[in-house]
DNA sequence: GTCTATACAGGGATAGAC
DNA sequence: GTCTATCCCTGTATAGAC
């Protein structure tokens, strides 16, 4: 480190901001390998080699492997809530819910190699007998069903939570299919139907 | 066994018979409860328990646990296939869609508790590094992809590829919120939608 | 063809030195 | 607070008796 700044981070403030550090590392590190390999075939020590934190000290901060997956969940949260309030700051709820499409088609290449992080967690979480975490990635996703729902409430569109659970479902659905047939184009075109068939919900019916 | 035809059927052709009728006992315990347990978590034990067959007699019928999953995607075929074949009797295609939607819907209990056979097994085949599998996951969708495609081409519709794509995507993504959510009644509710939708496709264009 | 016993590997978790 | 060494269980796969 060159900058005095650098140097005093390092080691002015070690134990507390080290170990906050270090914690963070490891919930980073969870969020992505576990994403990417799924949780069953991540072992801690791929986890604490992204991380670059020794495999036994993993213990200090993480008693066990399902609060790793506990973290990883709360950073998918917090990505979501980011992106959210971002587009918040759009006045047209019509608006936001377009640029939530433009988001995801913009990961299409992520989503084509290893699908949504959310709902692969959430498929992955409800294979196991012990119940104890698939709750938690219900969350996370209705957490977004819950923000689209309002969206479309705004809109003063009929039924706005089914229309909520539509879009999830398809993106989760393209997600998937992106995913199984390795073709990042399909959430591209897809996404170009979702956002035309948000502007048909505009239109108002013909029929006298 | 009282009736003749049981005990010729027990002990006649014992060899052959009794043999493919332990692999397909270990073939269908595979498919329902890797559907069930997701491929990580399901021991040999377990499925050799379900068939009713000792453990380590399952080495003499399929070599790998791989094997045994590969038995299991061929299951999923044969049975989208049966299905697929049943819905080909009806002369009209848009009936045909409307009978796949209606399938999916009436197993919406299996779906909210366990998701799409395929599409779970997928997204898991997906995580392992050793793609050997992913790709044969891949291929069940596209078969349900190519009829559905069939369908809206016969139907004279225009891109008929990505609207079977859309049609496949709805159904993989109720299923996974259905699941996620354990809420059957998404798969009721979208499922209505679905028509709605495929009726729309036939209303032609109203403007000049 | 059928089944038991077991070899072997991998990974989660812990003990305890520093 | 940090890290190494290791315990111990679980699960795949095999050897070999019957």
């Amino acid at each position: 480190m060159l900058s005095i700044v650098g140097w005093v981070t390092d080691s002015v403030k070690p134990r507390a901001a080290r170990a906050a550090d270090k914690r963070r590392r490891l919930t980073a590190a969870a969020a992505q390998v576990l994403h990417e390999q799924g949780v069953e075939r991540t072992t801690l020590a791929d986890i604490a080699r992204v991380a670059d934190v020794p495999v036994g000290n993993v213990y200090y901060y993480f008693k066990t492997k399902d609060e790793l997956v506990q973290a990883a969940l709360s950073e998918h949260t917090a990505h979501l809530d980011e992106l959210t309030g971002r587009l918040d700051q759009l006045s047209d709820p019509l608006e936001r819910l377009k640029g939530l499409i433009e988001a995801w088609v913009g990961r299409r290449d992520i989503a084509a190699r290893y699908g949504c992080p959310t709902g692969t967690l959430a498929v992955e979480l409800d294979k196991r007998a012990d119940g104890t975490l698939d709750a938690e990635a219900g969350a996370v996703i209705r957490r977004l069903l819950d923000w689209a729902g309002h969206q479309f409430r705004a809109l003063d569109l009929p039924d706005p939570d089914d229309l909520a659970v539509t879009l999830v479902s398809a993106y989760q659905g393209m997600s998937l299919l992106a995913n199984a047939l390795r073709d990042p184009d399909i959430m591209t075109r897809q996404g170009t139907r979702l956002i035309h068939w948000l502007d048909s919900l505009k239109a108002p019916d013909r029929t006298p």
